[in-house]
RNA sequence: GCGGAUGGCCGGAUGGCCGCGCCCGAAAGGGUGAGGAACGUCCGGGCGGCAUGGAGAGACGGCGCCGGGUAACGCCCGGCCGGGGCGACCCGAGGGAAAGCGCCACAGAAAAGAGACCGCCCGAAAGGGUAAGGGUGAAACGGUGGGGUAAGAGCCCACCGCGCCCCCGGCGACGGGGGCGGCAUGGCAAGCCCCGCCGGCCGCAAGACCGAAUAGGGCCGACCGCUCCCGCAAGGGGGCAGGGGGACUCCGCCCCGUCGGCCGGGUAGGUCGCACGAGGCGCGCGGCGACGCGCGUCCCAGAUGAAUGGCCAUCCCCCGCCCCGGCGGGGACAGAACCCGGCGUACAGGCCAUCCGCGCCU
RNA sequence: GCCGCGUUAGCUCAGCUGGUAGAGCAGCGCCCUUGUAAAGCGAAGGUCGUCCGUUCGAGUCGGACACGCGGCG
């Protein structure tokens, strides 16, 4: 576990790779964070304290047995894998958590685009939202 | 040609761009990356720990024709016996019921030490002799035929079945033949049980090592208000004071030496276990076969919120439509987690070999 | 990784060591009532999860599979 954002010269953090959630309590937090329901995926996301690693962006990934068995679950983490690398290093912001999960049945059938535009609408929405209170 | 039986195999292919895990490398880069069932977790092992003086036994569970294969097995191979099919072939948990207990509904006279309802025969009757026939049932105390008799009965005879003995073939299960007995032994053990054989228990989240933060434990050092008791002392105990705690104040109640250093257990986390093995492939030899032996050759996933992907072409199959060339859609069952041998289960489509029956042609 | 339990009428459950499956509630009809409920009477309702096997006979015994719960780590 190096810790690269102590290194003075290094830019532009969100270009890093994510980190992967490991702990059932990020989930958790995270569930009870930002929600964007799209077709194919459902995506949350969370404003971390600042307490803990704020210039990482950490990303993590749920599927249930309600997908599918185990070579369906898989394939569906596989695309969500697949977009999440194409979109979060460009989209992702640092100090911020984010979970996306598979839906029955979309999450296989929907076009790769789909996912794409999904996830986009999705990051834009939960970063969008500042709920005045 | 049609229908069928058995054994075995495959489980889409190639390429491009962008990515992921592991290994090698200083880097550039290179190598490699799911299955026949990886599944269910029903058996057998390896490996690890625990327990135990050795060996064994009991309880409990499993297995059960014979011979062989194997590290082992409840698996596999080859046989035997029984059953099914015209046949190729298929199916069978297939030890013991004259050790014991238990059960056998309904029907039937009777359902298991035999006995006798209707009958049959002898007899005047009392009584006696019988078990062929009647009929029930899944099953009726040997079966069929003949002799015999008052009527009958293994009472006698032949054949079949059963039991015992002998001979022959076979390692054996068993088969063949001969003789004797004269029916004694109903069925159920996937009911309890008996006999023989097997199993110590738990499982890689096993187990081993390293090891924060915080809290707590031990040791050492420094500091630590007043007083009483024990003690020569070190020190221990009590009271008061002091500090802290329930939102605040008072009373009551509860807790308490402070700081620094070192040590050990141990949590998170990390490393090992963790991939060269009862290993794959090829050839030869032995064996009907399962399989064994020898030689050569290859290194072939190793993740831990857990890699093996996303997109696009071309080809191969399948489906639909227009119509004989294109268009559109789709690709069975299913994803390694310590490893191996089996079993069971799921599976689109396809391939190979051998054999059987029927029809036709030569 | 390892190990248990359940599946019977619309619902909740019995069914002992095999012999043709019941109880309560619900629903239906009758009775009672001006009417309803309660009480009373009566009838109906079940491929016993599926498939194979043992047996004369299986809800029950054996095996495989499916589904649903649960436990340990």
């Amino acid at each position: 576990m190096d810790a690269p954002a102590e290194s003075p010269g290094a830019p532009e953090p969100a270009a890093r790779r994510p980190e992967v959630l490991k702990k059932r309590r990020d989930f958790l937090a995270a569930a009870r964070g930002r929600k964007h329901a799209g077709e194919s995926l459902v995506l949350q996301a969370r404003r971390r304290r600042e307490d803990e690693a704020p210039d990482a962006v950490r990303i993590g990934y749920t599927c249930s047995k309600k997908v599918g068995g185990a070579v369906v679950r898989n394939r569906a983490k596989r695309r969500l894998r697949a977009a999440v690398a194409a979109i979060l290093p460009r989209e992702g912001r640092p100090g911020w958590d984010y979970v996306v999960i598979g839906r029955e049945g979309t999450t296989i059938s929907a076009p790769f685009p789909r996912l794409l535009a999904d996830l986009e609408a999705g990051l834009a929405r939960v970063h969008a939202e500042k709920r005045p209170k």
